[in-house]
DNA sequence: CAACTAATTTGCAAGTCATGCGAATTAGCA
DNA sequence: TGCTAATTCGCATGACTTGCAAATTAGTTG
């Protein structure tokens, strides 16, 4: 994501107004990396600026991902989650808290497949799965673990 | 996933039983390559045994897993796509048509971030996203690429 | 083999996440 | 200040998945 100044240069450059909702979004995105959802931003935008519709956050992500300022991930907890940094960089993905946070992998970029050589590869990306310091922290202490699920059935379980 | 002969005893090891319908999603699944969703399982089982459930298909894959029989895996594009594979292995996605391949990766399980220290790993997972040589080919013939769009955007697009 | 019963299957309702749509509003420009 | 195309908003709708309870059935028992 650029910086705000380019902001406004990148939307007009794309046709497009620069509207108080589109910079707030902006600006929370912004070197935010907790890789929020889409409700995430709707309950922080909200409380700066009540009556911003829960449509228009989807909408802009969605413009900021084709003006590729931002991207998408999906890790399989239920919602997408949105990463204002499209650089270089992989993820890590915590089982227990559903955190996650960005880390770099050396000659992750030069990956390839021993085998399916006939596959033009445009991106690799590396997730690594396991359990945050926070959380190895507090299992150690208290809480006896009830209930070992996957990854997947623990996001979704934690739904409603 | 295992052999057709270990899943009687791995039914009943879970106290469960063994009914035409886990059979038949059983054996669609088994030595099945082509990472199918939810959807694409009841076509094939509802031609072979008409009547039957999606929303049993639904079940006995959520318990399959819970088995450890097979793994989900999230693309971002909907639906969640069933791997009765859960050896060491990853996955190339076509940001063209969708297909999800089998790859193997030299080294990718001793990958560790070069920060994030503080993370206990469980499992690593590569995704190379790129176009597959069938889609590679068709697209040098003739069809003009409309609209660019990201792969998520497109995964979206194609929901419809 | 018939009865029994807990597990399973089904169909439908409901939940979550995201998009389609059209009326009301507004940014940017003349 | 006015115009107009772009944008916002709210609600309907859609895709995917799970909750629920009545009907059915696998596997056991006698
Ligand atoms: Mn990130
Ligand atoms: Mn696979
Ligand atoms: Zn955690
Ligand atoms: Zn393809």
């Amino acid at each position: 994501m650029q910086s705000p100044a380019s902001l406004a240069v990148a939307y007009r450059a794309n046709g497009r107004k620069l509207t108080p909702q589109r910079q707030l979004i902006f600006q929370l995105m912004h070197e935010n990396e907790t890789h929020p959802t889409a409700e995430d931003l709707f309950a922080q935008a909200s409380a700066q600026m009540p009556g911003i519709s829960l449509r228009t956050v989807y909408q802009t992500l969605n413009e900021l991902a084709e003006m590729g300022e931002l991207q998408f991930i999906e890790i399989g907890s239920g919602a997408t989650r949105f990463d204002p940094n499209v650089g270089d960089h992989h993820h890590a993905v915590c089982d227990s808290c559903g955190q996650i946070r960005d880390v770099h992998v050396r000659g992750a970029a030069t990956l390839r497949p021993t085998d399916s050589t006939d596959f033009v590869i445009n991106e690799v990306g590396v997730v690594f799965r396991g359990i945050c310091s926070a959380c190895e922290t507090s299992r150690r202490k208290g809480s006896s673990q009830r209930g070992a699920k996957s990854p997947v059935q623990q996001a979704k379980a934690s739904k409603k």
